[in-house]
DNA sequence: AAATTGAATATTGTCGACAATTGACACTTG
DNA sequence: CAAGTGTCAATTGTCGACAATATTCAATTT
C-alpha cells in the first residue's frame, strides 16, 4: 500500500444523483413531483447536462421517471409496488442468507451479532430514522456475507426505493422492541446451520414488514 | 379504440443504446474496449450528448463501466461475475416460481408447455441462437407468471449480461435435447403445486448451467 | 536497453445556445 | 356557453465549443 491515499475525484454527476436521492428519500421532493432540469441546474449552479445525466441514473434505479419530451418526474410509488420491492427483498434476501449459511466467517457473525444488540439499545432511545438505519443495516450484512456482488447491488437499489416508501409513511410500522426481537431466529438459524429454519424466519420476519408497509401505505389512501 | 395508432417516438437516447447493447451482445464489441464519445456520436451521426445519457444507462446495467475522466469501457466479464450472475438468477428464479406457483392460469402454464415444444423441435433444426433465446424465453415467461414486476425487471438485467457472457463463449454448453429435457420435472412440479421440488429442479436445472458456464469461460482463459 | 520525463495529441466534463415540442390560456365560433 | 383553435411561454432534445485532464510517444537520462 502507498503512503497516500487516492484524492476523492467529485464526479459533479455523483454528487448531483447523491444529492437528488437524499431530497427524495428525505421526502423534500415528493412522488410526482415534477424535476425541471433548469431548475435543479440553477440550485446546483450548474449548467443543465451533468442533471440529465443525474436524472437517467436515477431513472434506472427506479426512483424518478421520464416520458419523452415531458420530463422527469419523482417517481410515485403504489401499495402494488411496495408489496412487488418487499416480496423481491424476501427472495433475495433468503438466496443470499443461504449463501451466507456456507460461508460466513465467525468475525462475520459476530457483526451481525453486535448489530442485532444495537437494535434494542435504539429501541429503547434511537430515533426511527436510526432504527430503520440499523434495521436495514443488519440486512444489508447478511446480504453482501452472502458473498454474491451482483445481488448486493440489486440490494442497494431496492433499499432505495423502500426508504423512498418509508418516508413516505412517515412512521415506523411495528414497535421497536418486537423488531429487535423477530432478528433472534434469523441469527439462530444462521448459527446452527439450519437451512430451512433461516429460510421461515426470514420469509416471516420480511413478510410482516412487507403485509405492515403496504398496509400503512394503503391506509394513507395511495 | 383509435383510428390510428400512437406514432413511435424514437427517442435518440433509447436507439442508441439498443444498438450499443447488441453490438456488444453481438461481440462486435469487445470486452474491455474502450468506447470514445466522439467516435460513437460519429458512427451514429449526433452529437456527444446523447451518446453519453445512453452509456450511463448502459453503465446502470452493468454492459459497460466507466471510471471518470477516462470513459467508457465494456465490461470485462469475470468467471466471477457470471458465477454471481446465475448464481443471482437462481435465487431470482426460485422465488419467482414459487409465486408463480400460486397464482398460474391454465392459461399460462399452457404457454410454458408449449415453450417446452419447442425446445424439442429447435434441438433437432434450430441455429444455436435460436436455442439460447428459446431457452431464455421459458425462463422468463416463468418470471413474468410470478407477476412481481419489479422482479422481471431485475431477470432482464441480467438476461443482459447473461447473454454478453454466452456470447463470449461461443457455443452451447450442453447438449441441446439434454436441455430440452432438464425442463419437464420444472413443469411437472409446476403442474403439480410442489413447492419443494419445484425449487429442487430450478435450483439443479440453473444450477448445471452456471457450472457449464462457469467451466468454459475459465477453460477460455478468462 | 529500461526507465523517466515532457511535449503533443486525444478525450472527457461542462457549458451556453438554438430549434422542436409541449402545455396553458385567451380567443373565436357555432 | 361548450368545443375547438391559435398563440405564447416554458421546457426538452440536441448541438458545437472550450477548458481540464488523460494518454501517447518521442526524447532524454541512467
Amino acid at each position: 500500500m502507498g503512503m497516500f491515499s487516492a484524492l476523492e475525484t467529485t464526479d459533479l454527476v455523483q454528487q448531483i444523483a447523491r444529492q437528488i436521492i437524499n431530497a427524495i428519500t428525505d421526502g423534500q421532493l415528493k412522488p410526482g413531483e415534477r424535476l425541471t432540469e433548469l431548475r435543479l441546474s440553477k440550485e446546483f449552479g450548474t449548467s443543465r447536462a451533468p442533471v440529465r445525466e443525474a436524472l437517467r441514473l436515477l431513472e434506472s434505479q427506479g426512483l424518478v421517471v421520464s416520458s419523452p419530451r415531458r420530463g422527469f418526474f419523482v417517481r410515485t410509488l403504489t401499495s402494488d409496488d411496495l408489496r412487488d420491492i418487499y416480496e423481491l427483498r424476501i427472495g433475495m434476501e433468503i438466496h443470499a442468507a443461504d449463501l451466507a449459511l456456507q460461508r460466513i466467517t465467525d468475525r462475520e457473525f459476530g457483526l451481525l451479532r453486535a448489530q442485532a444488540d444495537k437494535l434494542y439499545e435504539l429501541a429503547e432511545e434511537g430515533s426511527i430514522g436510526e432504527q430503520i438505519f440499523a434495521d436495514f443495516t443488519f440486512h444489508r450484512m447478511l446480504c453482501a456475507f452472502g458473498g454474491n456482488a451482483r445481488l448486493l447491488k440489486v440490494y442497494d437499489d431496492l433499499a432505495v426505493e423502500m426508504r423512498a416508501g418509508i418516508t413516505l409513511i412517515g412512521k415506523l410500522y411495528d414497535d421497536p422492541h418486537k423488531i429487535a426481537e423477530t432478528h433472534e431466529p434469523i441469527l439462530e438459524a444462521l448459527q446452527n446451520k439450519d437451512r430451512v429454519k433461516l429460510r421461515e424466519a426470514l420469509r416471516y420476519h420480511i413478510g410482516v414488514a412487507r403485509d405492515e408497509v403496504v398496509k400503512l401505505f394503503t391506509d394513507m389512501g395511495a
